[in-house]
DNA sequence: CTTTGTTGTGAATGCGCATTCACAATCTGA
DNA sequence: TCAGATTGTGAATGCGCATTCACAACAAAG
C-alpha cells in the first residue's frame, strides 16, 4: 500500500482525514460541517464524534480560498492605547463578537508611509470590511477609491461624499453647547485650551467655543486661546500660559478640549492657588472614566467614544450584509458635576 | 478564441491575470514577487511595472494555504478597553510592527463557554502565534496543550510547567517595596484596599502588603483590608467602608491595589474632609497615565503595562522564529511623588 | 565541434476546502 | 409494476498561490 513510511510525519488533520476516518467522501464531511444538505443522521453522527474527537477545526484559510471570504475586518488606527481610541476600539470588538467577523488591528503612524503600508498589510490579508480610525492621511479620492471595493467605515471624520459611511460626533454643537453653559452661568470671559488645530475635532472644537462666544455678544480673544496637544501633559504648560495673561484678561472659566487636559490643568491650578471652581471654573470634553473622580468632579461632555466603536462594527457588518445602515447622530451630553459654579458678579 | 463573452465580470486580479498581461507564465511572476531565483532583468521590471499599475495584491489566504503561514498573532483577552490593559495591547501592536505579522484580537468573557469560543474563532484562522492575556479560564493542562500546538504566550499569569512562556511581573514584591516604603515614612496603621480576590495579581498585592506589615513587626488587621474590584468607583465605597473604622483601627495611610480605585478613593477622602497626604497617605499602584496629576501626585508603582505588551510581541516572534526568548523581569519601579508623608508621632 | 554547467522559463502539482455534477438507491403514484 | 421524483453520496473541479521538475537556451570548458 502506498501508506506512509514509518518515518513520515502524520498528516495534517484535514477534511479528508476525517472523511477517511469516517468511510465516507470528503464532500459528505462538508456537507455535515456546514449543515447543509441532507445526510444520513447516523452518518452525521459518526462523523461529528470524530470531528469532536480529534479536536477538528476547519482550515480558514482553505475556507477563504474558496468562498472569498475572511471574516475579518480590518481596523487602522493610529491612536491604540490613548483611553478614549481604547474605548472605541472596545467598542468595535464588542460590536463584532458573535458575527463570527474577528478585527485585524493595524498600526499608522506619522513616519514615512507607514499608514500606507499598514493598510496594505490589511487589503493583502483581504479583510471583508474595514474601519479607518482617524489620522491617516490618505486623500479623499483614495477613500472613495477604497470604499468601492470594500465596505468601508470611517471615524471620527467626514469624509465629501461618503457621509453615510462615516461616523462622527458633533464636536462643534457640544462645544457649544459647553460654552453657552458657562455663559449662562454667569461668565463673561472664557478661556480655552483646544487640541491641535491641525486635527478636525481640535478645530472644531475651538469654533463651537468662538461662535457661542459670539453668539451671546462676547468677544473673542485670541490670548485666551491655548493650543494643547489633547495629551496629559499639556494641559500644565496651556494652563500657566493661560494664567500669566490673568491680569490682563481675567476669564473665569476655561472650556478644555478634553478631559485629558483637564485633569493636568486643574493640577496646575491648584499648584498656583487658584481654587476650582470658586476662582476659575472648568469644563471639559470626553468625559472620560476618571472625571467624575476629579476634586471637584468635573463638569464636561461626555463622548460616546464606546458607542462610536460598536456603530462602526455595525456599519461594516450591516454593509457586509448589502445593507446601507442607517448612521444615527450620537448624542454628546452635556453632563453636570461640580467643577463650574454661577459667577458671581 | 475562448474568451470572456462581454457580460462576463472581469476576472480577479490573480497572479496569473498578471502573467497574462506580462507575456510570461504565472511560475515567473511568482518567483519576481517573491524576489527568489532569477529572472531576466528586462521580464522582472516589466512584471514590477504591470504590477505596480494594476495595484495588484497577493492573496493571503492562498499564500497561507500553500505556506501553512498566516502571518498573523492571536490575542484573547478579556479587558480590552481597561487603561491598564491598552497600554499593553499597544505594545503588542508595537512589538509586532514591522515584523509582517498583523494581530487578530479575540475577547473572551464571563459568559458561559465564551473564552473557548473566542480561542476556537482564533485557532480555526490558523493564527500563527497566540497571546493570552489574563482572565480565561482555561486549566493549566489545556495551556500545556496549547502551547505544544503553537507559540503561545501568556501575559499577567503564571502558568506551572509554562513559565518560560509567561510573562509576569512581581507584583508581591512591589506591593511589599509600596508598604515598606509607608513603615518606613512612619506609618504603623496601615490600610489596604486590594483588588479582587480572584485574581492572581488581587491576591499577590495583598500578599506583599501583609508580608511586609508583619516583617516589620506590624499586625495585619483583617477589617483594615477592604476587598475592590480594580475599576474606577469600587474605591470611594472601600474608602467609606474604612472610614467608618478609622475610630477603632486609626490608619494614617492606605495602600490601594491600583490606581483606578485611588483616584476615587482619594475623592472619597475628600468628601469627607480627609486631607491627602495630611491626614492620610496615598500609595497606588499601576502609574496609570493621570496619576501624576491627581491632587496631590500619586505616589505609586510603576507597572510596565506597555513593555509588558512588547514584550509579549517578542516573545512570540522569538518562539516563531524557534529562538526560545529570553524574558527578563520586567522592573515595578516606585514612583515617590506627594501623597506620602512622614508621619508626625 | 561536442560535453558539461549554468541560467531562465513553463507545465504540473497540491495546499484544504466548497461546490457542482453525476449517479445510485429509495420512494411516489397510476 | 414501471416511469418519474426524491434523497444520499462520491468524484471531480477550482479557488490563488509556491514549488518542484523538466527542459530549452546559451556559456564555458575540453
Amino acid at each position: 500500500m502506498p501508506n506512509l513510511k514509518p518515518g513520515d510525519k502524520k498528516p495534517a488533520l484535514t477534511m479528508y482525514e476525517i472523511a477517511r476516518l469516517a468511510g465516507v467522501s470528503q464532500s459528505t464531511v462538508s456537507r455535515v460541517l456546514n449543515g447543509n444538505k441532507s445526510v444520513a443522521p447516523d452518518i452525521q453522527a459518526n462523523i461529528l464524534k470524530i470531528v469532536e474527537e480529534l479536536n477538528y477545526r476547519p482550515n480558514m484559510a482553505a475556507r477563504g480560498l474558496v468562498s472569498g471570504k475572511t471574516l475579518s475586518v480590518g481596523i487602522l488606527t493610529r491612536y491604540m492605547g490613548s483611553p478614549f481610541f481604547s474605548q472605541t476600539l472596545r467598542g468595535m470588538a464588542v460590536g463584532l463578537t458573535g458575527s463570527g467577523y474577528l478585527p485585524i488591528i493595524a498600526l499608522g503612524s506619522d513616519l514615512g508611509s507607514e499608514d500606507l503600508d499598514a493598510l496594505k498589510l490589511l487589503l493583502e490579508r483581504r479583510v471583508d470590511g474595514l474601519i479607518l480610525q482617524v489620522g491617516w492621511r490618505f486623500s479623499d479620492e483614495y477613500l472613495h477609491e477604497l470604499a468601492a471595493e470594500l465596505p468601508l467605515v470611517v471615524v471620527g471624520q467626514n469624509i465629501p461624499g461618503l457621509e453615510d459611511h462615516c461616523i462622527v460626533v458633533k464636536s462643534f454643537d457640544a462645544a457649544y453647547k459647553a460654552t453657552a453653559y458657562l455663559i449662562e452661568k454667569g461668565h463673561t470671559c472664557i478661556a480655552h485650551i483646544s487640541g491641535p488645530l491641525f486635527l478636525a475635532d481640535g478645530i472644531e472644537r475651538r469654533n463651537g467655543y468662538c461662535q457661542a462666544l459670539m453668539d451671546h455678544g462676547l468677544e473673542v480673544i485670541p490670548e485666551l486661546i491655548v493650543e494643547g496637544d489633547f495629551m496629559e501633559g499639556s494641559g500644565i504648560v496651556a494652563t500657566e500660559k493661560l494664567l500669566e495673561q490673568r491680569q490682563k484678561y481675567p476669564f473665569s472659566a476655561i472650556f478644555i478640549a478634553n478631559d485629558q487636559m483637564a485633569v493636568s490643568a486643574r493640577l496646575a491650578l491648584y499648584r498656583r492657588g487658584v481654587a476650582v471652581p470658586g476662582d476659575v471654573s472648568l469644563i471639559g470634553f470626553d468625559d472620560q472614566p476618571d472625571s467624575q473622580y476629579m476634586i471637584p468632579p468635573l463638569t464636561t461632555i461626555r463622548h460616546p467614544a464606546y458607542q462610536m466603536g460598536m456603530l462602526a462594527a455595525q456599519a461594516v457588518l450591516g454593509l457586509l450584509d448589502g445593507k446601507r445602515l442607517y448612521l444615527p447622530d450620537l448624542p454628546l451630553e452635556l453632563i453636570v458635576r461640580e467643577s463650574v459654579t454661577i459667577r458671581s458678579q
